[in-house]
Formats: C-alpha cells, structure tokens, sequence
DNA sequence: TTCCGTGATGAATACGATTTCATCCTCGCG
DNA sequence: CGCGAGGATGAAATCGTATTCATCACGGAA
C-alpha cells in the first residue's frame, strides 16, 4: 500500500489505524512498558509513517512542562542595534548542544533593562527553567532577581558567586585568573602593568579580576601603581582610549593587563598605532579568550574561561533544579593561554 | 487589602474574583471589543495583580499556534565541539529582536547533516516557521527542503537566491559584492588578484562571488589566471594554507580577494608571517565584515552584508508567511567597507 | 472447577484557554 | 405599548495528550 497521507495525525487517528485506545497509542508512542512490545511497535511505525509528532502544546498543557529553557541575554552596553558581546554568543552554542543532549529546547531571548519579561517565561509556561547571561552585575539586579525567586521562577546565573546573592550561580573564578595573567607578566620581567577595566561594584567580575592582579602584585612584592588603573567598560573603542589616555599622561608601563579580550584588542590597537611594539615594548593579557583572540595581530595571550565547561555546568543546574534534584554553585577554574602578545614565546603561528 | 497571592492563577480565579465569567476574561485580556471598557480595565488589573499570565500552551493548544519561530543554525564545518560560524552568530541577535518586535519568540536549534529535526518543529507545534541559516548548500539538503516542503512547514532560507529552489530565500547579492571588491582593487592598481575561497557547485554563494570576480577582472580587460585562485573552506586556518601554497608555487600577486573574512584573516597572517607586508605588498579584501573585521591588524577592507537588515528581511518574511501575506525572494545589496588591508587610506584608527 | 492475581487495554477525565452559539437586557422606533 | 436590533455576557464545546481508574482475559493455585 502506497503512503498513508493526512493533514495533520492525531494520537487518535493513530489509535483508529492501529486498532487500539488513544491511550495505548499515547503509551506506546512514551515507551511505555504497560503495552505490550508488538503494539507498541506497531503503534510507532504507524506514526513514523503518518509523519506523526506530538503536540507540544497538548502535551505540555497536560503534563505542566514545555522541555524548554529559556536563555536571557542581557547586554548592558548595547543599544537597540548593538552587536551582542560576543563571548555571551559563543555560550550560546555550547548551551544550545547541551541543552540539546538533554531533551530540552532553548527559547533566546535578549533583554534590555527596562524589560519585564523575565518573571512571565515560566508563568506562562514558555519555559520550565531561566539561564541568565550578562546579570553578574548584582547591584543593578537586585529587584530582578527577587521578582523571579517570588514568582517561584527556576534560574541559574553565569556570573560571580557571591555569598547572599539570591538564586545560583556558576561562574569562572575571576580572582585567580587575574592572578595567573599578572604573575605571568612579572615572571617575564615585567614590572609596571597598567590595568584596563572598570572595578566599580557594579562589575563584581572585573572587581574580582583586580584583585587577583594586586594579590599577584604584592606576593612579588611590587606594589600596585594608581596611576596605571585605568577604568575601561567592555567595549573596544574604551580599549583604546584606556591606552592614549595613559599615554598622555605621559605614564610608563611594560605591559597591560586588560580585563577582556575586547579591551585588550582596543588597547593594542592604540599601541601600534602610537608606534609601541607588541610585544617587545608592551606585553599585554586579556582575558575570556573569545574565538578572535587567536587570531588577530600579535595573537593574544589570555585567560580562558572554557565556555563549553561553563554552558555544561549552566544547563546541567538548571535541568537540576527543574527536575527537583539538589544544586550548588560553582566556581570553575580559568586557564592561561599563552600566545604572542605576551612576548614569552618568539613570534610564531597563532596557538590553538 | 494587601496583594492577592496565588500559585498559579487561571483565567477562571480570576473571573470568580471578578465576578464574571471565564470567557468574558479570556476575551478581556486579549482585549475584545466585546467587553465593556470597564470591565475589561478591572480584569486586566486583577489579572497584573494577581501575576497572571496567559498558559501558552493551553492559549496554543485552542489556536494551533505557539508565536514562535524556530532559528535552525546549520555549519557544516564544525564538529560537535567547534565554534559556530561568528557570522551566524551576529544574525541571531538581530534575528531575535526584529522577531519580538513582531511578538514572536525564537528558538534556537544547532543542526548536524545527520539531523532530521527540522521536520518535527512545526509538526509539533513548537514554532510555526522556520528560518534556515546555513543551508544555501542546495546539493547537499535538497532532500532536506523537499520534505520541509513535504510536510507543509513554513520556511525562510538565508542563502543564495537560486531558480528552482524550493522556498523562499532571503540572500545578498554576492556576485555584486565580488564584483565591488574586485574592482576596488583593480583601481587601486593592483592587477594580479589571488582568489581563495571553495567554488563547487556546493557553496554557490561563493561561487557568484567568484563570478562577480571574474566580471570585474573582465571589465577592466584584466584576464583571469588560474594559477591564483585557491580552494579553501571556511576556516581561517585554510585561508592561512591557501597563501602558504601560493607562496611556495611561487606565484606572484599584488592582492587578494578572500571569499570569507575568516579565510582573509588566516590569509594576512600567512602574508605577515612570511614577511610580506600588508597592505604595502600585498592588498587584501575579504567578505562579510564580520565584528572583528574592524578589529584585526591591519583592519580588514571588506564587502558588507547588512546583517541587520538581512534579519529583519527573513523575520518579515517568515511571519508573513505564517500570517499567509504574499512574500518574494529578497536580493540584497552588499557594499564595500574600505579600512586597512587594501591600502586605499593611510593607515589610521580602523573604520567603524 | 473456582477464584484471584497479573498483564494489557479501554473509557473517561483533566489540563486552561479560545470561540461559537445562546441568552438576556436595554433602547429606539413605529 | 410592543417589537426587533444590538450590545454585553455566559454556557458549553473544543483543541490533543497524559493519566487514573475500571475492565477483561488468561492462567496458575487451591
């Protein structure tokens, strides 16, 4: 017999074909072990023959669940038509997959602050569970965050672990890696590291990286110079700036510690461009090792946060706290990437 | 009285509360001129009060709708672990917003060859269309579209606009681009013009940019010379090999025309590395202007595809079809960026 | 032979909104 | 004063699945 063909197959169409109870074709359709196993492979090749798939909505109306997380971006510096930052993008694959792996689907969502939407995803049963990027900033965030833990809403955050901040969080420990970039500079020779990046409390994550370098600082005995702090939000142009302004202020340094690669991009830009070499007058580390940083000129040297480790561990809480079993937040270790902006290697084909 | 609590609140809790019934909420949110304006205000306000939000998938369930559109990412470079195409990336971003601007949600779906989701998407009720990235590859998913087609799904492709394609397609015109780039360099004097970039059958939008090279070369009585065109993917690491083997047959040539931004990235390192400089000795021009594009050392001369507005076409697309308006393929036009690698300018701060 | 446990299936209901159809009330007009 | 039109609301059906509770057949034990 040729194809079989409908509009739009229904559980019951199947039960008519099959000879059987919608429920049955609902049973066999979930593997479930009360039917017996030549019904319910019967069942199943009817409905790979119908093309059948099951209603989401139905069932998700039923069973209370959408499979579905929801994944909120928030970019603090951009504008309606800013570019996303692009290490919260390249997260997003790696959630994407192992969200994937896991049986749920994502729903993105990019957020400005004024939005509200947040609290309804789970009210309206869009999404059994919230990951949150670009929310570290804990002091902006306060209220949001308490909306969603009234609303009784499930959510993670990629952010700082911070002790009383509400909800979870995984994060990298941005402490220890401003440690490694700024122990690896001094241990090239380097004494006057300029630092690029803003350290208010409203950035708990660069605060950390700071701290990081002044304790790499002062176990080398050198002491923090004031002058070679340089406040600098994650935008490559502020890079940039961050460096011509030290320069006219007629300041010496040896190397730059940037707290991220955007800012570190922007900031050897502004060498070069001022006929400092890079690296054999300047040394400079960046931090995230976003996809560029391997390739641009020199290579940047970098503290790796491994994004895939971090979306496994994101989705993995939050499929935790969906499925009601036990969740802690976590701090995951960054790793030092040496490549030639750093001047410890001679020139040589970008690292991988 | 202090505010209501509830756990989860119906449209019937309301109603009791309201005094009404179910139908007449149901109506008043979704404001109905059917309802008197002042129960329809005293509704909605329970309802806010209350934290109430519409069930989608019961809402779904009546309409046979879920306002969403599924974002389906397809790169055929990347393993199970690799980065996702940057310029894909970007897209999502604007793609989601022009998509909520139109009240639709977007889920996302990374794609493998050996996938057959994409059928379900729709026949599931989980979007109702669907936009396709990376699958301007017709050979390869010919099978693919005819069964999209096959189940009835609504869909959009971001690629090459092709005769005979089934669906509709959004896509730059590339063979223009190529023709811009090369021109550029044409009138920059430069007159033996490497082409690196994989022209089969199989990536077709490569290959109108490789025609639209040709035609410049033509118009400007130039011939073309087989020895300088390269095949390479994708990658940045086969853009570097593919001015490797150029270098080592010997070839000489003053400028190259990559396929890719990604391949002229790895194309400049090569050039850098092995002491040619760029854009002195060699001018270079890549294709997409991608975010780092104006970031890497020299900035990259490149031919723009206005991703915001590429977006925006394939989100007004894919809801009017959903809505059963009238959409056409769309050809949009590509323009050149000029900043660095291609000499025009002294070099200076790299173009925004 | 009778009875009961077990495995397999079916009937019926619930999930929460949207929408059709019916009802009721009021007001204007003949 | 009666009647019909139209505005506002309610009752009830419906969407497609998951699940609870009943039913039924079968076979072994008493």
């Amino acid at each position: 017999m040729g194809p079989l063909k409908m509009a739009n197959p229904t559980s019951r169409d199947i039960a008519e074909i099959a000879g059987v109870s919608q429920a049955t074709v609902s049973r066999a359709l979930r593997n479930s072990p009360l039917v017996r196993k030549e019904t319910r492979d019967r069942i199943q090749e009817i409905a790979k023959e119908l093309n059948y798939f099951v209603n989401r909505n139905a069932a998700g109306l039923r069973t209370h669940q959408s499979n579905t997380i929801a994944l909120l971006l928030f970019d603090e510096t951009g504008g309606a038509d800013a570019q996303i930052n692009p290490f919260f993008l390249s997260m997003l694959g790696y959630i994407s997959r192992a969200a994937a792996r896991r049986g749920y689907d994502v729903l993105i969502s990019l957020q400005q602050l004024s939005d509200d939407w947040h609290v309804e995803y789970q009210a309206s049963h869009r999404a059994d569970g919230l990951i949150l990027l670009g929310y570290g900033n804990y002091v902006t965030y306060r209220e949001k965050l308490a909306a969603l833990s009234a609303a009784n809403t499930r959510y993670v955050i990629w952010g700082p672990v911070i002790k009383d901040h509400p909800g979870h969080t995984i994060g990298c420990d941005n402490e220890n890696g401003g440690f490694q970039a700024t122990r690896h500079l001094l241990s090239l020779g380097r004494r006057r590291i300029a630092f690029l990046g803003q350290t208010s409390p409203r950035s708990p994550e660069f605060s950390a990286r700071h701290a990081g370098y002044r304790q790499a600082l002062s176990a080398a005995n050198a002491d923090e110079n004031p002058q070679l702090k340089v406040d600098a939000d994650n935008l490559e142009e502020l890079g940039y700036q961050a460096v011509e302004s030290l320069l006219a202020a007629g300041e010496r340094f040896d190397a730059v510690f940037a707290v991220t690669d955007v800012i570190a991009i922007g900031a050897i830009r502004a060498l070069l461009n001022a006929g400092i070499r890079v690296p054999e007058d300047v040394s400079v580390v960046g931090f995230d090792d976003m996809p560029l940083a391997a390739h641009v000129t020199p290579a940047l040297t970098t503290v790796r946060q491994d994004i895939r480790l971090a979306a496994d561990g994101l989705v993995e809480a939050i499929v935790g706290l969906i499925e009601d079993r036990p969740v802690e937040s976590t701090l995951m270790a960054p790793k030092l990437i040496v490549r030639e902006s750093c001047g410890a290697k001679t020139v040589s084909r970008a690292g991988r």
